[in-house]
DNA sequence: TGTACATCAGTGAACGCGCGTTCACTGATGTAC
DNA sequence: TGTACATCAGTGAACGCGCGTTCACTGATGTAC
């Protein structure tokens, strides 16, 4: 009887994950079928079947890894301007900035949130693994304004989630509008120090 | 030679057209299949084929319709008050006093912008519709900051896209988080007037 | 180290299902006289 | 107004297809001695 199952099964599911990964991105979630990651990964349906009870708890298990990755890489970025004069928009920046990679991730994360949004169950679990992003990004924010002295009286979960907010109506503003005319974007980049300086009149 | 048409099929369309808006709401836009409009319709799958071409023409038409009704709705209230201190923020206010209905479409509209995003045949028929509703809303803004006064130094089609982009983020934020502690709506009424003030500092 | 055995991760054929699209047809709508 | 005719909107059976899920199986992985 052994204790710890096999080693293969840590290599099929990453292999499982990488595959869900690169085709989510590619051609979204709903449009990828379990019999395309399972073949793109070399495997069999049943090795899918044997690792995850459907495509739902797969997607969940990535958004995880894509939250970690971003709280960490975010959090190294801020120590290097803990002093700025307008912290907010520099994380802001930061969100921003994002490459091609991003934006199928900002794709694939919005499809899930409407799929969600018509099963309560699926809900309930997205809100759960979203709120270990939004405390950290809290915490984030919370930790700039405190260090460069700004105190607004506006609590750093409101204020972060207002920033996630206007990040991802942006995003999705753009996902249509490829053309760079009348974006936005810098006029939001201008206005969020104002904002923040606004509500830090207490 | 029949010079026009017969008289059934603008009921036909009509019935298809009312039978699918009701469905994508309640369902979404994929989940709904072209014989589940027409069985609600009580027609037969060659009705749909008859005067659409596929369901991505069929929601197209909804959208103009859904612009239409959103412009009117906004220029009738705008009109009462045009002396208002904070233009932007009323007409903020307007789209985020959204009903069940809204929260609907929006759910509906962004599943399809997402669809387009991944076909960029589609993605250029949306982005031909959306130009009436931006045209329209920027108008309207503009319309609303020179009757009062304001004179920001931006270009009210770019404010107009920030605050739908605002108000877009917003909804999607509230989708999945349906408890009311920490959402950022009053936060981002509040900033709006300050925001807008700030850029018309020129 | 070598052998005999137990476990269970992954296989792959099979199933039932609903989908989008086509097309020969029919009968209601509209025209001509 | 009434009849004979033409059009074409809508019918509904048929098609091929890929999907999610199940399950008896096999053979690689790990254990016991």
């Amino acid at each position: 009887m052994p204790k710890s199952p096999t080693k293969r099964r840590p290599a099929t599911v990453a292999a499982l994950t990488d595959s869900a990964l690169a085709l989510f991105a590619e051609r979204g979630f709903h449009a990828t079928s379990i019999s395309d990651i399972v073949q793109q990964a070399g495997l069999t349906r049943g090795a899918f079947y044997s690792n995850f009870r459907d495509k739902e708890e797969l997607f969940l298990a990535l958004y995880d890894t894509h939250t970690d990755r971003l709280l960490s890489q975010l959090r190294d970025q801020v120590e290097t301007f803990a002093d700025d004069a307008d912290p907010v928009a520099r994380v802001f920046d930061l969100l921003a900035t994002h490459d091609a990679q991003e934006r199928s991730w900002f794709l694939v994360s919005m499809e899930f949130t409407l799929h969600a949004a018509r099963h309560p169950d699926i809900a309930r679990a997205l809100a759960e693994h979203e709120e270990r992003l939004n405390t950290g990004l809290a915490e984030i924010l919370g930790r700039c304004l405190a260090s460069s002295g700004h105190a607004p009286d506006v609590s750093a979960t409101a204020l972060a989630r207002l920033v996630v907010a206007l990040y991802e109506g942006l995003t999705a503003m753009r996902v249509t509008h490829t053309t760079a005319d009348a974006d936005p974007t810098p006029l939001a980049r201008r206005a969020l120090p104002h904002l923040v300086r606004a509500l830090g009149a207490t």
